[in-house]
DNA sequence: GACTACGTACCAACTAGTTGGTAATATTGA
DNA sequence: TCAATATTACCAACTAGTTGGTACGTAGTC
């Protein structure tokens, strides 16, 4: 039997906590000790399960990744049959979830990478295969949607894919900067408009 | 007669110096000591201008945001007649830009803003005027660009520059994540192409 | 009785910020 | 005009507190 996600064990007690308080305050601005606190955890505990405090960054993305493909996977547009309305599903997905403090709605990696992509190469390769796996799976519908609305696109499924994930990560700059999610919903919508009229005819 | 932006004094080394290590290595994980050294100044001068590191996070967004509109400012796409071909023109001069290593054409304002918007608020705050005015030299374009064609649009031309900032924010992300700035100019095509069906026809 | 999973106590290095001083530059006053 | 004075700009050394990380002890378990 798996011996994942049950039991409260240091170690998931410190990944949950690493979710939000790295969201909150960056990943530098984060210190060890505020994460054992957060955890309810000692350091010992910390350094036990963790060799670093970037190790635990590493695996602070994977468990992202983990954490938002289960959220993902188990939202109800997957069940809309034509591929197109699943990527505009997602897309209200998205949307819908601009919601609460600004902390609980943004991207853990996409703050990470901002501050790490020069210094620690191994969380900047975690960040960027959590980004791209993501938009591979929206990459999928996208390709679904051109082939059955017979489109022969000049730009292509993946870069459109990607592209969704910069306006989200941008959106969520946005409303860091302006302290709230409206100003992103904005923007998604103008990503919602932009897909409908590639698509449009 | 003017004494500033003349004979390198020791604030404006600090603040030019800032703008590049930042965008580098992030707002927390830049020490003072780090400033300094790039600055080629000693900690007393920096606490002489300064009053804290904070403080400084503050005068470099301002400073950053004098550099940046300079830049713009001086920008060929300005002297087209049709205001629709000055964004995107805008939108030309900004793909252009991306060019060389990550933190020569990233934003330090959207650096800053990821780390320090729940912890710092005078830092989060003049990050959101940079990018606030800089949106607002387009948002007249964008308008101008509206009457010109008769358009009635459901978005508004506030929302449209602040989405171009949301894409070029996550752009660099994107760009940060996969170590060059290829992926950013894919995201600003699709930028170009979204203005351009907007105003189509 | 070995091994995992922690907790407690601790440390060396680093961090932002201070202190007390000096050189250069203005300002003043006769 | 020029010395006296004040102010600004800057430097080197220091400090109090913080940081990531370690050493070692202990409770439970197979």
């Amino acid at each position: 039997m798996p011996r994942t996600t049950s039991k409260p064990n240091a170690k998931t007690q410190l990944l949950d906590a690493a979710l939000g308080v790295i969201r909150t305050k960056g990943y530098s601005g984060t210190t060890v000790d505020e994460l054992c606190a957060a955890a309810g955890v000692t350091k010992g505990a910390f350094f036990h399960h963790f060799k670093s405090k970037d190790d635990l960054a590493v695996a602070a993305a994977d468990h992202w990744s983990e954490v938002t493909s289960a959220l993902f996977a188990a939202a109800p547009y997957h069940e809309l049959a034509d591929p197109f309305d699943r990527v505009i599903g997602y897309l209200e997905f998205r949307k819908a979830l601009l919601r609460g403090g600004v902390p609980e709605f943004t991207c853990l990696v996409g703050t990470m990478v901002q501050e790490t992509y020069e210094t620690a190469p191994p969380i900047r390769d975690a960040c960027e295969r959590c980004i791209s796996s993501h938009a591979a799976t929206l990459e999928a519908d996208i390709e679904a949607a051109i082939a059955a609305r017979r489109l022969s696109p000049e730009w292509t499924a993946a870069s459109l894919a990607l592209h969704t994930q910069a306006v989200l990560q941008g959106a969520f700059i946005l409303a860091k900067a302006k302290g709230g999610p409206e100003i992103a919903a904005e923007s998604v919508d103008h990503l919602i408009r932009y897909v409908r009229l590639l698509f449009k005819r």
